[in-house]
RNA sequence: GCGGGUGUGGUGGAAUUGGUAGACACGCUAGACUUAGGAUCUAGUGCCGCGAGGCGUGGGGGUUCGAGUCCCUCCACCCGCACCA
């Protein structure tokens, strides 16, 4: 019987589906584990190649665990909300739930067809009103509590309350910005509003009125992390700072214990490092300094409260509040000029060109060690989001300082000796402290704790810790998202509502676009706004992150109408064993669903403190983007790569090519055609040409030349054409191809003797369309240039290349995993995928490979037939088989453990191969085999599994267990290096003594002549590893 | 600039504790079978050399009987953060 894969794989999703082989219970006596994908937002351009990555890996994971005994949670949902739904609404009309359905529908349909094991009936969608009912209520629990340093976790507010009624907050340790003290009778003595507005302080949920990153075109308020270089990651728009009231997230309550906690989980070094820079701790000194012949003072923090007595001058962030209180009538000007300057400069202009700039405020205040005068400035160089706002400058010891001084000429004193460390840098903590009172003679470190304590002493400061990490803005200006389950009474006075009143559901409407100056969508919706007497809605919707911090939970009890989980099953399930996921969620999405975690924690909601145990963040699936460009005439004549780097932009647009390799899909058409010789071309061209013509698509063929030989034949290539199809086709369809750029693939012309070749040709064909791609598109491709090349033909010169970069549908570098599986079957193409490389590291998809991945399963399968008939022996097995099977189970599952599943794969070609060559076809060998390969090739293994007679389904199986004994060998061959070089091998028997093998190495032949006219110094025997013997 | 990571054949990659570098594939070469091959099978394939042999894991140095692996140093590339006081 042939290995026919879509057939088998039809009939066994119909069976498993029926079956339901893969639900789970949440009430078993098998141990748990729980394997969880990062589940995907459902984009309209559906799966490609580079998503199923991860979804792979986790369900080879999970099936394993299966079939070694546990009790294992594999479910799948949608990110559901979000923008990317709403602009597309807004573009085509569509309703956002709509599409949104018919993206999850298809996604579930290609998930399908790759025969994960997910448990479908745990399914969640962050939109849907079951669900975000709960992430609603976690909103309305973060309102209700405060974070409490002293029993370092969230308490209610109510306990707060009672506190400020018994003793006022002068005990209170808390996460607040609340500064002002206040007895109990001034708290009871205040009236409604101003208690609300303490707590509001108080609360992990809270209103405030703050600087958002507002993006006009969008019409909405943005993340730090959903800007890049100051403009929108999503379209690249500007984005500007506004002052709008914002619902927060306090998460710098946390920020503590998300960087501890990071030491108990298993996640990457990368990934830790990324989110321990995000929190940003450091540890340091608040100061005030008083300003000369003012009653004002400036906080400032620094980490470096040691060098104080260099601090010459001060600087204030632009926006900081004492600016205009302390501007002098003579340096108005100056300062209003400034202000107005930075002011005009967008984040950008900050970012690429960082310029000494500043303005002196005409005000001086008091370095409190030196009482000396030092002038009050303001400078962009200083931010006001970092700190506060503000900084006492020592140019002496600080690069940015002395760049600032040098520019304006301000006092520098040295303060900090480095000759000790000649190799230290400005910014080192080393050194001894000089011309600084009673700190000189010692050492950074220990000046640092000494000022520390004397600030403190003196009362004008004390050690103090600072984080980069911000409160969560969590406020959105738009329709698709979590309604914030907030009513604002007669008063203006924020309250949550409670659980019974909610979901409070998204209301149903078609006018979802972005209202004007930061006004939702919603706030149009009268009758839902208003709800009589004076109250309101918050008419905000949260934003995508929200359902995705907690997701993981809610599949431990997905349907549960009264609790996020039962309190059962999230005891069962604890915490998440194995999460599989991109990197691009390293910082915002991690960190918010273990901050989430933690407060859950602290409400005795969840049983651990950290939701992920074990991470895995899989590599990118790279896609090959091709370009060609005309080159204008200049650049006839000079060489290569300095013309690249030089004019780069004087490129005209003359043929931008929408498509990369041949067997890359294209936009709409998604072809996936590989051309290999000249019959192929001109099929391939008889079969396309007329849709391209009625379509307006040109046919280019294109490919690589080899880098540094740019110039470029083009006959040879129409004779090897020719000569390929020489005779047996008519080739004047060809001609149409000649009109244009006609290139071969870089691998065939790299290869050295690409002129004497007679073999098949690989012509990649591109599709150009003049109006897919523009200059500005190509700029953004940001190609690498290394792979450019030029080539000519009669029409000119064209730049070509390829760049290797994330798969998009935006780059028409995408390759669809459907036809991939409707070609090769899921099992090859799970395995293809696998077989690519280290799950973790990126690399370029390359459909070529995949036929060594299908020749291997045809071969594995034909172990099970002879002459087309099912026949397995039932004799016994040999030694050799066994010691195949056996040396398999022990590396797969190896293996397996260690998330190394690529070379899992080549295990299972090794252990074919010897099984073909020693023409076994014994149950005993071939049975266990089948069961190891079931995690990986889950649709063939089944079918081999039912027609060696067994009933259930392999996947309910036990894992088979290997045996020592079996690898044993008798004789072990010896590599015998002298002087550490090899120089022979040698079979010997595996039980011989350390003196038998060193006497035996010595007689080997081919090792007598290298100790001719030598002495023997010394034998290393490595039993059953190698003898190495030292001459000399 | 700071933090994290990676450098191995023509290509993807393997080598789990310092012990035969290049497993397993792709590609390529030759052959077999074929109307045909982009199917299948067989053999070969790190580089140089006719050979003996030499050289080889980004460069240089070191430790060791022995280094892809450990140490020092330099270089290149990728990712994240970035005027963070």
């Amino acid at each position: 019987m042939e290995y026919n894969a879509s057939k088998i794989e039809k009939k066994w999703q119909k069976h498993w589906e029926e079956q339901q082989i893969y639900k789970v219970s949440n009430d078993s006596d098998r141990p748990k584990y729980y394997v969880l994908d990062m589940f995907p937002y459902p984009s309209g351009a559906g799966l490609h190649v580079g998503h199923p990555l991860g979804y792979i890996a986790s369900d080879i994971y999970s099936r394993y665990k299966r079939l070694k005994g546990f009790n294992v949670l594999h479910p799948m949902g949608f990110d559901a909300f979000g923008l990317p739904a709403e602009q597309y609404a807004l573009t085509t009309g569509i309703h956002p739930a709509v599409s949104t359905d018919q993206n999850i529908a298809r996604y579930k349909e290609q998930m399908r067809l790759l025969g994960f094991s997910f448990d479908w009936s745990r399914e969640v969608k962050t939109c849907d009103p079951n669900y975000y009912k709960w992430t609603q209520w976690i909103f309305t629990q973060l309102f209700a509590h405060y974070y409490d340093q002293t029993a370092d976790k969230a308490l209610p507010i109510s306990d707060l309350v009672a506190t400020f009624e018994q003793a006022g907050n002068a005990k209170v340790k808390a996460a607040t910005t609340q500064t002002a003290q206040f007895n109990a009778e001034e708290w009871k003595a205040m009236g409604e509003a101003e208690q609300r507005d303490i707590l509001m302080n108080y609360r992990l949920a809270y209103r405030e009125m703050g600087y958002v990153n507002w993006c006009e075109e969008l019409g909405t308020v943005l993340a730090n992390d959903q800007v890049k270089d100051g403009v929108s990651e999503r379209g690249g728009y500007s984005v500007v700072q506004k002052a709008m009231p914002q619902w927060n997230l306090r998460i710098t309550a946390y920020a503590d214990r998300l960087l501890y906690d990071l030491e108990t989980i298993e996640w990457s070094n990368a990934l830790k490092s990324m989110q321990s820079n995000w929190i940003g701790r450091s540890t340091g000194a608040q100061l005030f300094f008083e300003v000369d012949g003012q009653d004002e003072k400036i906080e400032i923090y620094t980490t470096r409260p040691d060098t104080i007595f260099g601090a010459t001058y001060m600087v204030l962030a632009p926006e900081h509040e004492l600016v205009a209180k302390l501007t002098t009538a003579e340096q108005q000007k100056d300062i209003d000029d400034y202000l107005a300057y930075s002011q005009a400069r967008s984040e950008i202009d900050r970012m690429s060109d960082k310029q000494v700039t500043g303005a002196f405020t005409g005000a001086y205040a008091i370095n409190p060690f030196t009482d000396k005068k030092i002038p009050i400035w303001i400078a962009e160089y200083v931010l006001i989001s970092y700190g506060t706002g503000a900084i006492m400058a020592v140019p002496s010891d600080d690069e940015r300082d002395q760049r600032f001084a040098e520019n304006f000429g301000l006092e520098i004193i040295p303060v900090v000796d480095k000759s000790d460390y000649p190799e230290a840098t400005l910014d080192d903590k080393v050194g001894k402290l000089i011309n600084s009172g009673f700190l000189n003679g010692m050492e950074v470190k220990e000046a640092i704790l000494a000022m520390n304590e004397k600030v403190e002493e003196m009362g004008i400061g004390k050690a103090k810790v600072n984080y980069k990490l911000r409160d969560a803005g969590f406020s959105r200006q738009r329709y698709w998202g979590e309604p914030f389950p907030i009513v604002y009474d007669e008063n203006g006075f924020a309250k949550t509502l409670p659980l019974e009143d909610l979901p409070l559901e998204l209301p149903k409407t078609e006018d979802f676009k972005p209202g004007k100056g930061g006004k939702s969508p919603l706030s149009r919706l009268e009758d839902w706004v208003n709800l009589g007497n004076g109250s309101t809605r918050e008419t905000d919707t949260m934003p995508a992150v929200a359902g995705s911090s907690w997701y993981y939970l809610r599949y431990m009890d997905s349907s549960n109408p009264n609790a996020f989980a039962s309190p059962e099953a999230v005891n069962y399930w604890q915490d998440v064993d194995l999460y599989v996921g991109g990197a691009e969620h390293a910082v915002a999405h991690l960190m918010y669903a273990r901050f989430w975690h933690k407060f859950l924690y602290d409400r005795d909601l969840v049983p651990t403190k950290e939701p992920f145990k074990k991470l895995v963040n899989q590599g990118m699936i790279q896609g090959r983007s091709n370009f060609v460009y005309r080159a204008n005439e200049q650049f006839a004549e000079k060489s290569f790569k300095e013309k690249l780097e030089k004019y780069q932009y004087s490129f005209q647009t003359e043929y931008p090519i929408a498509g990369g390799y041949v067997d890359f899909a294209m936009p709409e058409h998604q072809l996936a055609i590989e051309i290999k010789s000249g019959s192929d071309l001109k099929r391939y061209l008889e079969q396309r040409k007329p849709d391209y013509d009625r379509e307006g698509w040109k046919l280019l063929l294109i490919s690589t030349q080899e880098v540094g030989k740019y110039y470029f034949n083009f006959d040879i290539i129409a004779k090897r054409i020719n000569r390929a199809i020489e005779g047996t086709v008519d080739n004047s369809h060809l001609e149409e191809a000649y009109a244009h750029p006609l290139f071969i693939s870089q691998d065939v012309v790299r290869k050295r003797n690409w002129e004497a070749s007679t073999t098949a040709l690989h012509v990649d064909v591109n599709i150009v369309h003049n109006d897919v791609l523009d200059m500005e598109a190509f700029q953004n491709w940001r190609p690498d240039y290394k792979n450019a090349y030029f080539v000519t033909n009669k029409e000119g010169k064209y730049l070509c290349g390829h760049a290797v970069e994330k798969m998009s549908k935006s780059k028409y570098n995408v390759v669809n995993p459907d036809l991939m599986v409707e070609e090769y079957g899921a099992d090859v193409f799970r395995m293809y995928e696998m077989f690519l490389g280290p799950i973790e590291a990126s690399k370029p998809w390359d459909t070529q490979g995949i036929n060594g991945v299908s020749k291997f399963m045809r071969r594995f399968w034909d172990l099970f037939f002879t002459n087309e008939q099912f026949v397995v022996s039932e004799d016994a097995p040999n030694k050799a088989e066994l010691k195949v099977l056996h040396a398999t189970i022990k590396k797969v599952s190896e293996d397996i453990e260690r998330f190394s599943f690529n070379t899992c794969v080549s295990a299972f070609m090794e252990a074919t191969n010897d099984l073909r060559k020693m023409k076994c076809n014994k149950r005993s060998i071939l049975e266990p085999l089948t069961i190891l390969l079931a995690p990986f090739a889950p649709y063939t293994t089944e079918e081999l599994w039912h027609l060696l007679g067994n009933e259930s389904s392999v996947h309910h199986a036990t894992y088979p267990s290997y045996e020592e004994s079996y690898l044993k060998e008798d004789e072990i061959e010896y590599p015998i290096s002298i002087n550490g070089k090899k120089r022979a091998t040698a079979m010997f028997p595996s039980d011989a003594s350390k003196q038998e093998l060193e006497q035996a190495a010595l007689e080997v032949e081919g090792i007598q002549k290298w100790l001719e006219g030598k002495t023997v110094r010394k034998i290393i025997v490595v039993p059953k590893r190698m003898v190495n013997v030292v001459v000399g």
